[in-house]
DNA sequence: TGTCATAACGAACATTCGTTAGGCAAATAT
DNA sequence: ATATTTGCCTAACGAATGTTCGTTATGACA
């Protein structure tokens, strides 16, 4: 059976620290152990091994992806409107647990390749997700008649590829972020 | 003194392949040594160590978007036509470099501290290149007034997503990529 | 024919990797 | 008070890591 205690959360987070700044395969369990104050054998107490850090990291974020844009897909608004939601949910979610979507973004890559399967899966139902909003704002003649792949994937990018950048004490807070992204993406730069 | 034969640039884009696949850090020697039909130490007779071949993919990478920049900037043009040359060339780049550029942009973490700042320098002068046009369009008019730091950080996180979905033989060339983007980042989704 | 550079080889190096085994003290449950 | 679980320890495992070593076959050039 699973079990979540304290200690492994706390030692999930700190490994998620470590991964963030030097990646999932290139930290090592003795790196993991010495910065948890402990002896790396220790570990084994908590986690069945390393993968189940990155596993919980990766599976965990797409969980909150997926309910968020269910969420927003489900109330009935315009597409506008969602657009704006997704955005904000997304960004939220990203500053607020940006060490994890870091990992969530860069190491999933070295999920087994079982999981490897189940968590692209999972991505692309979100980008799904993001789809069904630009199909509706097209229908709605709300929004250009682009290509709906091609739209989702390039939003999706604008809005991931902040927590290459996003520092909790940067200029700008996750809200206002999300205004000035969502503001990119509907109108562009053009005057 | 440097050399670069045929030999070692053959082996450096089997590497390329690898770490595309594989990440620079879950690649051995070993690995490479296999997939070039010889021996591990074999490969030391062409290559200092793995790290060389980490540091001529950043690097020469980094060499292409500087000059790149720097040839848009140079000529006497408006910002939106600056921004769909730089965009143009962008695409280009990545488009006919794919593993080398997701190497680039997902590897360069593992350089040496040393050759890590310069590539961030190089590649924060890159990101300047695309500040300045943002400001130049807003100075002309061409733009609205928006956070330019903001807006190019934002414009090259659409362009370099596309190392993530992109396949030669898909459905879009890199010119239609590359129009659509420059599309997308100037007039948005809006109608 | 003799000299030298090239590119490969097999063997081994020290180190690091993730993980397991077994024990021990303190906390917890019965 | 006794039994059990928890959380950590030391020690060690086999495998994989990047790299160095001395050697050798090949072919160009003097």
């Amino acid at each position: 059976m699973f079990v979540m205690t304290e200690r492994k959360q706390e030692i999930l987070t700190i490994a998620q620290g470590l991964f963030k700044d030097n990646s999932y395969t290139a930290t090592s369990i003795r790196d993991i152990a010495k910065a948890a104050g402990v002896e790396p054998a220790s570990l084994y107490s908590h986690i069945s091994g390393k993968e189940e850090l990155l596993d919980m990291t990766c599976f965990r974020m797409a969980d909150k992806f997926i309910n968020g844009i269910a969420e927003v897909n489900d109330i009935y608004f315009d597409a506008a409107q969602k657009l704006k939601m997704a955005v904000n949910t997304h960004v939220e979610i990203l500053t607020s647990n940006l060490n994890a979507a870091v990992v969530f973004q860069r190491d999933w890559r070295h999920l087994s390749p079982d999981r490897k399967k189940e968590f692209v899966d999972a991505r692309n139902s979100y980008e799904h997700g993001f789809r069904v909003i630009v199909q509706n704002g097209i229908d709605e003649g709300l929004f250009n008649e682009v290509d709906i792949k091609f739209a989702a994937l390039t939003i999706l990018s604008s809005l991931n590829w902040i927590v290459e950048w996003y520092h909790e004490d940067g200029k700008l807070t996750p809200q206002e972020i999300a205004e000035n992204l969502y503001n990119f993406i509907l109108t562009g730069l053009k005057k």
